[in-house]
DNA sequence: TGCGGCTATTG
DNA sequence: CACAATAGCCGCAG
């Protein structure tokens, strides 16, 4: 049976990264869309496992429209080597966020968004002449998706699953088509597949998890806010004893919340520290002025840890399994808690991460001759600072001024100098600059739309036009590089997803442009390896040629907190 | 109750 | 104290 299915495939030219779309529902089957528009449809409690099957022996590049397919997938057990991933892809060309098939189905098709059809209840009132259409077939005859289906309420037969398949194929195929027609950047279908197959390690990451010591999170949190209080009333006590450590140091301060501002600014006041705010960095030169000072740096940590990152966000996050699961962002690395990041036992992290990635990005996308031969140096502004003749320090803030728009300062001073050492690059920046001063449409090395209307640095003083235009402008320098170093970077976690697949190594973290890697203690040194080869290989195919050198940071630790000193 | 400002943290 | 991002709390307006 499966077998037969497997011929009938092959015998349709499905073969080792031939896209074929794909739709599943658990306990009802599933649907294949292939690129010449035939569908099949399977009836089957376990369809992944179908996909399983298929995946072992022809591996296509499956056709999904959004990253729930692949987790429908990887909850099942089942990871597939690579995708089109429709929303993904969507994103790529058109910019911005969301990415809903109604909208993936809209703008392939050169259909207003404004007019995108809702899913209105049913009553008398409603007289969409277009409603009483087949509820079988997906899209209306006015071009644009039935509502009922966009919304994913379709999937309740295989035939419905084949024809949300087959329907996927032709979007692929659309935007395959468009991407190969975009002629300033011609590696925008190669940034596809990889956003795409992103979407699947990010399932994975998801599903993985982090590991984590529960024990050593425990002692952590213990440590700056105490034990785990027993209740409402405990906790309430708690609170109150870590302000009475602050407001101690200050005589008649009773009164004041730590929490406001206003009042921490008064506080202060009343010992004798005056301050226009109340940030971190100010007060750290403080601290000599008055022991307050330090109790309330002190108090702030912790009372980040109660408020936010304590006994509660553990609760939430740390599966049963001892992973740690949820959205990642910056912040959440904070607090000193990621020591609590262990690798399980007979297993070691293989943590990497790459360096002065800016610059080199930049020196490949402008192809800089003479910043791409100082990338050959382990620390490129080395030979920047030669070139330029000024300290690193100096040369440093520079080239990264010339990339965020920065205009005064040290950095600035030396810009001349950068200017007619790297003239092409630094066109590359003015041009952008320029493009975003405009709203013009800019795209990146790989072809990522940058939508510069969206920044959010709209001023609404409304004092003056030149300050929004020039925020957009360095919103445009900035997004080209950072994009496309992105782009770099996720080709580089997903050679190093596919290369650790033989060592049984995981991929368990993407940030920024850090990669953590999970991985047996016996082939630690070798995924090690294997993550600097990965780097090579990812900057060969994201800028052939191979005139820019990039470099990574690799380390072997049981601790994630091991290696970043 | 929604939103801007403040603070912290990261690359 | 450039460029970007996230998150939570406070105070204020409605």
């Amino acid at each position: 049976m499966v077998q037969r299915l497997i011929d009938a495939l092959r015998a349709a030219g499905v073969e080792r990264g031939a896209r074929l779309a794909l739709a599943l529902e658990p306990g009802v089957g599933l649907g294949l869309g292939l690129s010449g528009g035939a569908t099949i449809a399977c009836s089957d409690a376990d369809p992944a496992a179908l996909v399983g099957v298929i995946e072992a022996e022809l591996q296509p590049r499956w056709v999904m429209w959004s990253q729930a397919t692949a987790a429908v997938l990887v909850a099942a057990g089942v990871r597939v080597a690579t995708s089109w991933d429709l929303a993904a892809v969507h994103r790529l060309l058109f910019g911005g966020w969301r990415a809903d098939p109604a909208r993936v189905w809209a703008l392939l098709n050169a259909l207003p968004l404004d007019a995108l059809p809702t899913e209105a209840p049913l009553d008398l009132f409603n007289l969409d002449p277009l409603a009483d259409g087949d509820p079988e077939e997906p899209v209306r005859a006015d071009g644009y998706l039935r509502p009922d289906w966009a919304s994913g309420a379709w999937s309740t037969s295989p035939l419905r699953l084949a024809r949300w398949a087959a329907l996927g194929a032709v979007a692929a195929e659309r935007q395959h088509v468009a991407l190969a027609a975009l002629a300033d950047t011609p590696r925008a279908l190669l940034t596809a597949r990889a956003e795409s197959t992103i979407e699947l390690l990010c399932a994975e990451l998801s599903a993985d998890g982090l590991p984590m010591r529960r024990d050593v999170a425990e002692t952590v949190i213990a440590d700056m806010i105490g034990p785990r209080p027993r209740d409402e009333h405990d906790s309430d006590e708690q609170r109150r004893r870590r302000d009475a450590d602050v407001i101690r140091h200050v005589p008649n301060a009773d009164d004041l919340d730590l929490r406001s501002p206003g009042h921490v600014k008064s506080l202060l006041r009343r010992a004798g520290i005056e301050v226009p705010d109340t940030r971190a960095w100010r007060l750290r030169s403080l601290r000599d002025a008055h022991p307050v000072v330090d109790a309330l740096l002190a108090w702030r940590k912790a009372e980040r840890v109660a408020t936010t990152y304590g006994y509660a966000w553990l609760d939430e996050h740390l599966g049963a399994d001892d992973r740690l699961r949820g959205v990642w962002s910056g912040a959440d690395g904070a607090a000193g808690r990621m020591i609590a990041v262990v690798a399980e036992p007979g297993h070691v992290f293989v943590r990497a991460d790459l360096g002065q990635i800016e610059p080199r990005v930049l020196a490949a996308v402008s192809n800089e001759a003479a910043l791409a031969a100082a990338t050959l140096d382990d620390d490129m502004y080395a030979p920047v600072a030669r070139q330029l003749a000024v300290e690193r320090a100096i040369a440093k803030v520079a080239v990264l001024g010339a990339m965020y728009g920065q205009t005064t300062g040290h950095g600035a001073q030396a810009l001349g100098r950068l200017e007619s050492s790297y003239p092409v690059a630094m066109a590359y920046l003015r041009s952008a600059d320029r493009a975003g001063q405009g709203s013009r449409l800019l795209r990146t090395n790989g072809g990522r739309l940058i939508d510069v209307g969206s920044t959010n640095a709209n001023d609404v003083s409304e004092r003056d036009g030149r300050r929004i235009a020039a925020a957009r402008g360095r919103y445009g320098r900035n997004a080209m590089v950072q994009g496309a170093a992105a782009e770099l970077f996720k080709m580089w976690a997903l050679t190093v997803r596919r290369r650790a697949v033989p060592f049984d190594a995981h991929v368990v973290l993407c940030l920024h442009d850090e990669l953590l890697v999970h991985a047996p203690e016996v082939h630690g040194d070798t995924v090690a390896r294997l993550v600097v080869d990965a780097l090579d290989e990812a900057a060969q195919r994201w800028a052939p040629g191979g005139a820019v050198r990039f470099v990574a940071d690799v380390s072997v630790v049981a601790r994630w907190a091991d290696a970043k000193a």
